[in-house]
RNA sequence: GGGUCGGUAGCUCAAUCGGUAGAGCAGCGCCCUUUUAAGGCGUUGGUUCCGGGUUCGAGUCCCGGCCGACCCA
């Protein structure tokens, strides 16, 4: 009785009911008055669906528990869709098996429900391999209705929002995720195989370096300490090359106090990984290697198609081996004429919005004007795999300079799906030449100085290549999602109000 | 932050020039013992995102706001 009241008082509390929940309801009540508890508890199954499809042998016993997501009902036999993520399982009931009571329970059920079934496995005329219920339990009921069964749910908004529903309603939005999941387990298998280390360093952190981008700020109360989400691990794992660990990876979060976008998420995921005694080439064909792995054993190729709703070919990516690599100056010479290196800071801003007709803001210092070529026309145009090298040394503070031309950092930026996907460098190691650097990028982009970080380098880091790969960006690649919010299982949005 | 587009039943979508808000699915009732987007007959369901305004009359036009998508910064 009290528990009733309660509910009674919880559903008063929310938004004014429709029609369809007041009467899942009262089917809610019904079962409790007919003695079921409709939240149920443990129910041995012989797997999950898929395994149970897997296992399914004609004339054997099996259970099975999952979402009842369609009811095709037949007057005295009823077919029942039974789901979760690994696949769909078609269950007959009749009351010649289930008896009449269990009968009157069914029809308490709706889309939605979870229900355990015990059954024998047959095959329809069909040829559906079906469980013939002899028995079933409620394992938990749905107060809402789900979305339409055959466009799914479509508004973008709800989809981020209730992920839930969309896993359950959009076969496809379910299948972008475990091929996310699939990727991220095929790298730590991948870099485990080859002796490299998982580790995980700070993710709060009184300085946040690494990267140049605005931090999330928090507060800890007991050492009264102002922290930061951070931005970049990298030099925490710069700290364990200094503590003798010469293989070292870490896949987890990063936060970037920035703007949202199709390809931004203010948290994010990062692969970094450093190898003591390697550089930048030895980290792009460790790349390579690794991404390659990646969309044979995801997509089973290393073509990789995007399609449109319609399910027609968008574009084709090809991550055939080897991947061209090209210096930044040369591609920019491309693009933006071979003299482009050799015209003066305000020639380049007049070729550039004049000729090539780009919006070149006056506040650019000169190599952002080119970045910003070379990011419109060649970073944006590129779609299959380009590793681009030798970047100017501003655009780049924790690599190591060239030998030849100290202007130029011995790094690469790989270029896949018009976007950029990793980073690579030879790490920097000389403490002093860190220091500089540091110091000369500080001024416009407020990164403070770690000097916890210098102090370690003064120790001694090994020689190093270290790399970065964005998984979000990766995912997009690999699945054909247009936005990271599609490989982002909960989206940051803005809280919705009345 | 700026621009463009969008928000209609639980879901997917209609609604002509400003003139009674509709359909399919889901739900509810009935028929049907191998269906699979099951089928047939009947039927319920609306704060048209929110707040103002114009008008005899607003889902539609105007202003403001909220949320989202896309583009730009």
């Amino acid at each position: 009785m009290r528990n009733r009241e309660r509910e009674r008082s919880v559903a008063a509390t929310m938004e004014p009911e429709n029609e369809l929940i007041a009467q899942r309801r009262e089917k809610l009540e019904a079962l409790r008055k007919k003695g079921i508890e409709p939240f149920g508890c443990a129910f041995e199954t012989s797997g999950s669906i898929g395994e149970v499809r897997n296992k399914f042998k004609e004339g054997e016993i099996m259970r099975a528990a999952g979402r009842i997501t369609a009811h095709r009902d037949m007057g005295k036999s009823h077919f029942v869709d039974l789901r979760d993520a690994t696949g769909r399982m078609q269950i007959y009931l009749h009351e010649k098996e289930v008896g009449a009571e269990a009968m009157e329970i069914f029809k308490l059920l709706d889309l939605g429900d979870f229900i355990g079934v015990e059954g024998t496995c047959f095959l329809t005329k069909t040829g559906e391999p079906t469980l013939k219920a002899h028995k079933f339990e409620v394992l938990a009921k749905s107060l809402r209705p789900p979305p339409e069964k055959w466009h799914g749910l479509q508004d973008v908004e709800a989809r981020y929002r209730q992920r839930y529903v969309d896993l359950v309603a959009n076969e496809q939005s379910l299948e972008t995720f475990q091929k996310r999941i699939a990727m991220v387990r095929e790298v730590r298998r991948f870099l485990e195989d080859r002796g490299f280390l998982e580790v995980e360093t700070p993710m709060l952190q009184a300085v946040a370096g690494g990267a140049a981008a605005q931090p999330f700020s928090t507060h800890h109360k007991a050492l009264g300490l102002d922290l930061y989400l951070r931005i970049a691990p990298e030099l925490y794992l710069k700290r364990l090359m200094v503590g003798g660990f010469n293989k070292v990876f870490e896949l987890n979060r990063n936060f970037r106090n920035e703007g949202i976008s199709r390809k931004h998420n203010p948290e994010f995921t990062m692969l970094e990984i450093y190898q003591a005694y390697a550089n930048f080439e030895k980290m792009a064909d460790l790349m390579e290697e690794l991404i390659c792995h990646l969309a044979e054993r995801i997509c089973g190729s290393l073509k990789i198609e995007h399609r449109d709703a319609d399910g027609n070919v968008t574009r084709t990516i090809d991550l055939k081996r080897p991947w061209r690599r090209a210096r930044y100056m040369d591609l920019v010479g491309e693009v933006a004429g071979n003299d482009w290196f050799e015209l003066t800071g305000e020639e380049r801003r007049f070729r550039a919005a004049k000729e090539l007709k780009l919006e070149i803001i006056p506040q650019l210092a000169d190599f952002e004007v080119t970045q910003h070529v070379f990011e419109k026309l060649v970073e944006e145009k590129t779609f299959d795999p380009l590793f681009v090298t030798h970047c100017p040394k501003e655009l780049v503070p924790l690599a190591k300079q060239n030998k030849t031309d100290p202007a130029l950092v011995d790094v690469y930026e790989l270029i896949i799906n018009g976007v950029e996907m990793s980073p690579g460098y030879t790490e920097l190691n000389d403490p002093d030449a860190q220091r500089q650097r540091l110091l000369e990028q500080a001024g416009e982009e407020t990164q403070k100085i770690d000097e916890d970080f210098l102090l370690a380098l003064e120790h001694g880091m090994p020689p190093a290549g270290g790399l970065g790969l964005g998984i979000d960006r990766l995912a997009m690649m690999l699945t054909g999602a247009e936005s990271i919010r599609d490989v982002v299982l909960f989206p940051l949005l803005k809280p919705k109000r009345d």
